[in-house]
DNA sequence: CGATCTGTCTACCATATGGTAAGTGACCGG
DNA sequence: CCGGTCACTTACCATATGGTAGACAGATCG
């Protein structure tokens, strides 16, 4: 899996393009149903050269999670180290996400298309995003214990929160549906109804 | 869209069982990586008979999600019209989810999908759905109006518990890195934890 | 009985798919 | 200046895809 391979003019390497485009077009029309050719189309590439820098549509697809999942604990870890305790904390994470969504909505679409693709492919972004879990549950728990919040099972907590959020995010159909359009502003409103939604679930009052 | 044909030894036409077929495909592995062939092995029948039904793969979509739209808005409706008032109705709605996932998975599977189908095909699912957004809407706006509930933006409420319910049932892979298997025992736990999160959003103490 | 209609089938077809084999030109160390 | 590697290419190929054309058997009906 060479990320490797001369820096193009434009300071993005052939490899990393293909991973760009993968990413976007897995994460929108689903692995399945991306076909290479198109994807050398959209890059103005042969279809050889995406096969020479991953010698098969599966191994593109492990780099393109294997990515994902770095740039994505990456960023969620970040966010969990900084800030304060308690709701603050939860308050921090949440907004982070919103904003990754913001800037790189293909990462989110690409964990919802993890469901599709069975063993191994999907044991593989497990596997790399479990420490993430971790972390955020053992979080979730010691607030809990030090009675800054709420008593839930932490794991069905942040199940819930994480559902809550991606499909907030990445249901642009539904959202039409409800008569959200897909705008800046319209993140911004369902960012602050969600937080709104855990502050009430979380905060103890009178604290 | 003929839904007729002569009823077959087993009581079901094959048009219904291709419909019943092609719903698992489309909701399962997608509606582009889903092929006639496929779906005609399974059906231990002739991709032309499919053809014969439905004259193309895109008239067979249309009429799955027809028939989809159809049996969620009746299952929906008629849990939003029974029980109670205030949180004992919200919570009825939530149980007749559940219920109708463990029922038929697929059906929630395919309004997944739906995000990745542009137009036309989310438009026709969207338009058939929407009176039931409507109604329920105007349900909660209505609850809130007489104090039974704390007061939120319906629609971003609706679209928040939509995707918390929708999330909780339908994402197996993060499931697992979530530590929940998917069994009976689990999607009951998933949906006493959804219930407190609402409850705690939405119950006025002290009523 | 013969004509017609209904449901399913066999026989094809153009195109798209993932992938193999074998080049081609630029650059680079000796 | 020359052999080799690197990045990418053209030339193919077997298979799968959605779809067309038309045959065939059984029911229906005048």
């Amino acid at each position: 899996m060479p990320v490797g391979g001369r820096t193009d003019v434009d300071g993005v390497s052939t490899s990393e393009r293909i991973l760009d485009a993968a990413l976007v077009s897995f994460a929108t029309r689903g692995y399945e149903a991306s076909s290479l050719d198109a994807l050398a189309v959209g890059l103005d590439i042969r279809k050889q050269t995406i096969l020479y820098w991953f010698p098969s549509k599966e191994v593109l697809l492990e780099a393109v999670i294997d990515r994902s999942a770095i740039e994505l604990s990456a960023a969620l870890e970040a966010s969990l180290t900084t800030a304060g305790t308690g709701w603050a904390r939860v308050e921090a994470v949440v907004k982070s996400v919103f904003r990754l969504a913001a800037r790189r909505p293909e990462l989110l679409g690409l964990v919802r298309e993890m469901g599709r693709l069975g063993t191994p492919a999907a044991t593989r972004f497990v596997t790399a995003v479990e420490p993430l879990v971790q972390r955020a549950t053992g979080f979730l728990e010691a607030e809990m214990d030090a009675g800054h919040m709420k008593r839930h099972d932490a794991r069905l907590l942040l199940l819930a929160i994480y559902s809550t959020v991606i499909g907030m995010l990445t249901e642009v159909e539904v959202l039409r549906a409800f008569g959200e359009e897909p705008t800046a502003r319209s993140l911004v409103r369902r960012r602050n109804e969600i937080l709104e939604l855990l502050r009430s679930a979380l905060v103890i009052d009178g604290a």
